[in-house]
DNA sequence: GTGTACTTTGGAAGCGCTTGCAGTTGTGAG
DNA sequence: CTCACAACTGCAAGCGCTTCCAAAGTACAC
């Protein structure tokens, strides 16, 4: 295996001159510069991560620390942060906690401290002030996506303000009998969003003069299938049927349709549905919602992390409110004339 | 911030033993370890991975390289490498290369050769050999899941097997009007799987004595909003309806099921429609389908490799098949008694 | 020719650990 | 009580780079 030395013999240089000439920082006549990457071409030479990080304090990756790939929000904003990442120079490191408590605690531990990486990004992720001081104080810095960080700069969207929109969007069309659906609790653990979200909702009905109804408070996982048994208990059991739903997630909206559906409810003639996201399915059910750009987000949060390790950075604590979009398709529409119960 | 030494000092020891007890690598009093622990806690010191890993020559990190974290198949895998790698006490690398050919190429040489990476798990991409020789060459071995890797270890399923076990599923019913969709153009660069599904429905088909129409041979992109469209136009167009539509993908499969409804059909009355893939979703579709465990493959693979690094590791090209399973909803019943065409 | 201000180079000192080696201490057997 | 052997411990030599510093080369004006 070829080393830094190796590539000085035959090119003929000093160590020092092909390091310059392979890092691209100093200043290194061109005839040099080329002689060094000819003979590290040559030689099937590349630095060796490890040592250049060592040696010059810089490591070029950022960990990102995200409940679950798996789940729409997360992986979009993986991808956004990736690309940007990728496009920088800059490895990422994932850390996939969705394991619970434990594994969280360990990963920062022994994974994120050990000055392996620059920086990190917690998507939805609550973390204590502590666990944040900790990692501010090795000169880690930190940004969060989604979640609340005390003392860290995050960017998020404005919860509250969307979930009133969109039930005002309802309410506006002349909705009264409007239900939600909300985050479960287990995912609020992390996660304070479904009451954010919740927040805004009732703020909205209460604004409108419009009663919350507690039988049209339901909850599920964030997904389609959650969302979907959730739904059926709704729209199927033997309350008084909404003829709005306003969905905290697309994914809850679209698995809120597939219920209708299967009650033979026509959406949005019988049923109203809205949700937040910007879900890539939500062409497939005219699904009228607001766009949050994850992949966006996800963008913007290794920007400012870069801006902060290059430059001089801002202090810390910025919180930056992402734009989001508000985007009617036809899951939306004025309520049925007779709004009566089916049975 | 600490330093080895500082905790040696502390804890009244040496550099060498403290290394020793914080690694647990070597014979150490159990007094000694608790006091370099001791020290070290009280400092808020930990290894620096970087100096560890030049000195040991270990890294305790592998890439994994995908196309799209955002796809279901990809981030289940990426799900199950994940939770296996974090047991093991590896760091996850992850390269989303979603940007297509020349960002990959970059990645590789600029990422994964500069030896930050102990492995490298390529997740249905397709590497040269030249890339692979290159990989192996400096002793990073590399292990793939459902892409062909001409030389490498690579774990997969038998996705021709389980294509014709998904037609003769259909067939024995008593079907004979079955469409195929399968996967795009696009897709099919780097990930040779659709072709090798469609081999086996076309083997399956004519096993049968039934022929394969050219009309009925759709393609999407492996997506449900994809498929949707496909499906519509295969259901919704002027030529004869299939009774049955085999689909390489959970995904394409749940577009079809519901370009089906739109048209009034019903699954699996009207049409029957099988899938690949395990997808959360198949549960509120009731979607037949060949559960491939795609966590499972990510966690085997991880440990493939684990094998490969600590012991001693067979030689490489080692190809696995990774066992499936059939599942049986509802989305499959025999044709319909009067298999006419609607209009 | 001389001086000034750069640009280019190489030497060498680390970066913060791991680990081979040798020395020290402890233990049980002879 | 002595000796062989094992369990510890510390010294110091790296791991493969980056970068400070000083030396050397270059260019141009005076």
């Amino acid at each position: 295996m070829p080393g830094i030395k190796d590539v000085a013999e035959r090119a003929g240089l000093s160590i020092a001159t092909v390091s310059r000439a392979l890092s691209g920082k100093g200043n290194v006549s061109t005839r040099s510069r080329e002689r060094a990457q000819a003979a590290a071409a040559e030689l099937g030479f590349v630095l060796s991560y490890h040592a250049s990080s060592l040696a010059s304090g810089r490591n070029h990756n950022v960990g990102v620390v995200v409940p679950s790939v798996h789940r729409w929000f997360f992986s979009s904003v993986v991808e956004g942060v990736s690309a940007t990442l990728l496009d920088a120079g800059y490895d990422l490191t994932l850390y996939n906690v969705s394991e619970g408590q434990e594994r969280r605690h360990s990963v920062l531990n022994d994974f994120l401290l050990r000055k392996r990486v620059d920086a990190v990004i917690a998507v939805s992720l609550e973390l204590s002030e502590a666990e944040i001081q900790q990692l501010l104080a090795i000169h880690r810095p930190i940004v969060g996506i989604g979640g609340p960080l005390p003392g860290a700069s995050t960017i998020r969207i404005d919860d509250s303000g969307i979930a009133q929109a969109a039930a005002r969007h309802l309410i506006q069309l002349g909705h009264s009998k409007i239900a939600h659906m909300t985050g479960d609790a287990a995912y609020e653990k992390d996660f304070r969003l479904p009451g954010t979200r919740q927040g805004g909702f009732k703020k909205a009905m209460k604004d409108a003069g419009l009663a919350v109804r507690p039988e049209w408070q339901v909850s599920a996982d964030f997904t389609i299938q959650g969302a979907y048994a959730s739904a059926r208990q709704l729209l199927g059991g033997s309350v008084e049927r909404p003829t709005a739903v306003f969905a905290a997630s697309d994914e809850m909206a679209i698995g809120t349709i597939l219920a209708a559906r299967d009650f033979g409810l026509r959406v949005p003639y019988d049923l109203s549905v809205i949700g937040i996201d910007g879900h890539e399915l939500g062409e497939v059910f005219g699904l009228t919602t607001i766009d949050q750009d994850a992949r966006g987000q996800g963008a913007v949060a290794v920007r400012r992390l870069l801006a902060g390790l290059d430059g001089v950075g801002d202090p810390g604590a910025a919180d930056t409110e992402f734009p989001t979009r508000f985007v009617i398709r036809s899951s939306t529409a004025v309520p049925p004339v007779d709004a009566v119960p089916l049975r």
